[in-house]
DNA sequence: CAGATGACCGCAG
DNA sequence: TCTGCGGCCATCT
């Protein structure tokens, strides 16, 4: 408790601000990619900036970023236990261990 | 400014 | 499935 300084790279508040509102927004049993997550940003070139935002997002925020996959609809690598908790929401997975992105894929079009 | 890094993206073998 | 390649952008050193 002496400083929060746990930010290695600490990008832009407002970039992983919102993030952090659209992984929030995603309701159980979805998932959404990097990509989207950029583009509604308005970088969709920039999903580096969005995976990097989800690494240093403290789990007291409650971020289901376990939803989050790549574009190829590959889970985060060195993280098994994403599978196990999507597995949890009812997400149902390939043979190959990728997420059906035709089905799960969800569109920031709620709110 | 240049170089390095990263939970990416797509293609090719 | 894995690996390599180049490209994109933001941030750090």
């Amino acid at each position: 408790m002496r400083d929060y300084k746990v930010n290695k790279e600490a990008i832009s508040e407002s970039f992983c601000a919102e993030v952090y509102e659209i992984v929030r927004s995603v309701p159980v049993g979805r998932v959404t990619t990097y990509g989207e997550i950029a583009a509604l940003l308005g970088k969709p070139q920039c999903s580096r900036m969005v995976g990097k935002a989800l690494k240093q997002v403290p789990m007291e925020l409650d971020l289901p970023c376990h939803r989050v996959v790549n574009a190829q609809g590959r889970l985060v690598p060195g993280w098994e236990e994403q599978r196990e908790l999507l597995l949890s929401e009812g997400v149902r997975f390939k043979k190959s261990g990728c997420v059906d992105l035709s089905v799960y894929r969800w569109k920031f079009d709620s709110l």
